[in-house]
DNA sequence: ATACCGACCTGTCAGC
DNA sequence: TGCTGACAGGTCGGTA
């Protein structure tokens, strides 16, 4: 469900809500999927530990924490990474409200709210980390307009399929692959390789410009997602492409059209995109 | 090395 | 009403 602005979004409330706060004991359910580390590792790592911060790398969310006494020596920094797939949501609950069908982890935290993680489709994952992380990709809000082309310069792929690529770029799924390329008229079928030196700089400003409008929007809330203090986005509101097929454009109003890409439902003006 | 495609899951909705 | 199939904001692994 969630691609950068709503893990953003979710991120920068779930600091709000639990930095500082120490986890007293975690539970975790018994659905294998969710879980990258041993469930034991993770509840090693996370209990008795205190929320340095929580942040954002790529689609990822990041708990810094810190295990040990809080001035003395024999401390150490871990991290709990959550990746939220499709539906994954992560709240802070008071522990008498109900527990969500598909809850998988619970982390009881020392004021004695819970910190819950709840995944439908179990697409989410959950880990621990003793080193830095830094994603798999480079930042979208913060790379240069040179190294941004440098990913796509040679690579026959459909320019979406990259866009999508985690590795190349980390925190555009589907919705700002296509919000993006609307923007910087660019179909989302081109061969990364026949775009021009100005298209990709078009692009590296459409790519920036969508995530950071959507970020101040609160996320785009398409069906159910809802950020750390359960109020929807309103991103999608703005929406030029993803989900107006058979609409007219808003620049010219030929139909969006609606096709397959690299598996996914891709949404695009036929004539504003070249 | 690179690119495509099915698989992984559950929920929802349209169509019959 | 109830069934079936398609589809959904993501990623991984196998195959070509």
């Amino acid at each position: 469900m969630p691609e950068l602005p709503e893990v953003e979004t979710i991120a920068n409330g779930l600091h709000k809500r639990v930095a500082g706060e120490r986890i007293e004991s975690v539970w975790v359910g018994n659905k294998p999927e969710p879980l990258k580390s041993s469930a034991a590792e993770i509840a090693r790592t996370l209990e008795g530990a205190r929320v340095d911060g929580v942040r954002r790398v790529g689609k990822h969310i990041v708990f810094d924490l810190q295990q040990g006494n809080r001035n003395g020596r024999g401390q150490t920094v871990s991290q709990w990474i959550v990746h939220l797939g499709m539906t994954g949501r992560m709240l802070v609950a008071a522990p008498d409200t109900e527990i969500p069908k598909h809850t998988h982890l619970i982390a009881r935290l020392a004021s004695g709210r819970e910190l819950r993680f709840v995944d439908p489709r179990r697409f989410g994952r959950l880990e621990v980390r003793h080193s830095g992380f830094n994603g798999p990709g480079a930042e979208p809000l913060t790379i240069s307009a040179e190294d941004f082309a440098h990913l796509f310069r040679k690579r026959a792929a459909p320019i979406k399929a990259l866009l999508l690529n985690q590795s190349l770029l980390h925190g555009v799924g589907n919705i700002y692959a296509d919000e993006s390329l609307f923007r910087a008229g660019v179909r989302p079928r081109r061969r990364a390789n026949t775009l021009t030196r100005t298209e990709l700089a078009r692009l590296h400003v459409a790519v920036r410009e969508v995530l950071k409008e959507a970020i101040a929007a609160g996320g785009s809330s398409v069906s159910d997602y809802v950020d750390a203090d359960g109020e929807e986005g309103l991103f999608q509101l703005q929406h030029r492409a993803y989900g107006r097929e058979g609409q007219p454009c808003l620049v010219c109003k030929t139909k969006i059209k609606k096709i397959v890409v690299a598996g996914r439902g891709t949404h695009y003006c036929p004539r504003c995109q070249k």
